[in-house]
DNA sequence: CCAGATATGTAGTGTTCACTACAGATGTGG
DNA sequence: CCACATCTGTAGTGAACACTACATATCTGG
């Protein structure tokens, strides 16, 4: 049997459109007319290939945090945690403020609150960021068990505190903050890290 | 000439409730049919009151904002610049997740992105946010100038770095994270704003 | 070249949205 | 008690929304 008739557009191109979308509007603000004229295709295409507007968003969420595992993986090769959090941190300040994507990160401007019928949006976007989170916990706590990290220090809060200061500075990034600002707050936020760090 | 028929509802009570909706559902996600509901009102009344639905915003962010200035009040009066952020970080702690309101705070849960018409709404709740940093700020700059923070210390960076932690535990506290978990997160942060003060 | 299968473009579908026209109700000033 | 002004409830308005029916186009397997 014939195998149909086959796909025009890129999937993955799709997406990187269909992702700056729901970035800079979030998931309620962007429309699938706007989705669909940035990725180049009809509505019919985009429901056959993602299934609906949810769908589309997960597939975005996935090439998203795809990319962004890589970079995670990077941050955590640093040799202490006090260079993690300034790899994690600095990066961020650069990512967020970088002009070839929208301010801020997908993660928060997805969608903090949603409406009616799209209430698994914030969970979705959480849970996402809850993997960061657990990544940054795992390497405390390597870092606490070389010593890097002293007796006292509790490397789930620490993982958490940078989590929170990442998605502060998300929040700051989309509402007009420059990279230099962000470098600032990452310049402090790293000496909390270093405050629980074994001296050399 | 007449005053005409008074209004049936309080407008402050009316403003609470539609702060709930805000808060839980976003700007975009409340829809006038919930903030009526919650209200207690028809239509009619809401338009003839505030305007349109932004103008209901900005009138129940004024009375948030009201309620949170005279926190913010208590806050900078701690005597040092460490205390200042203890009690802002705590408070935070402790408010973000009051189950007598929705968890996180109003001025991020209201809107971080917004789709076409609503683009003004993510700058007005920014500028409210920008003010709690001014007044940390100013406070930072007279703890450096009576010699409580190092002559290194930057006072800006310190009240945009305070500001971001804030908003990136609302984030966490909406989405699930508990007042223990929050604590733990300003105790931590409280060590960056420790590592620019002098010690005794 | 034909049959089956999948993609595409046009042109809608019903629903929900923010917002309002209008008539009746309730107040004040003369 | 009357003219006027403002509020309230009912019942909508047009617009925008996510989503889709359908005819047509383009592929593969036989």
């Amino acid at each position: 049997m014939g195998m149909g008739r086959p796909r025009e557009f890129d999937a993955d191109i799709a997406l990187d459109r269909a992702m700056e979308v729901f970035w800079r509007h979030g998931y309620e603000g962007a429309t699938i007319a706007q989705l669909t004229e940035a990725m180049g295709i009809n509505p019919p295409s985009l429901y056959a290939c993602f299934g609906n507007k949810e769908g589309l968003l997960k597939a975005a969420l996935d090439r998203y945090t795809k990319a962004r595992g890589a970079w995670m993986d990077e941050v955590v090769a640093a040799p202490t945690a006090r260079e993690v959090a300034v790899r994690m941190l600095m990066g961020i300040a650069d990512k967020q403020t970088d002009p070839a994507n929208p301010p801020g990160c997908l993660l928060v401007q997805g969608g903090i609150a949603c409406g009616t019928g799209s209430e698994n949006v914030p969970f979705e976007l959480a849970a996402r960021r809850a993997q960061n989170e657990d990544q940054l916990r795992e390497r405390f706590l390597r870092a606490k068990a070389e010593g890097d990290l002293k007796e006292t220090a509790d490397p789930a809060a620490l993982a958490r505190y940078v989590s929170a200061v990442s998605v502060g500075m998300g929040v700051m990034a989309s509402s007009g903050a420059d990279r230099e600002a962000l470098r600032q707050v990452a310049d402090v936020a790293v000496q909390a890290v270093e405050a629980q760090s074994v001296r050399d």
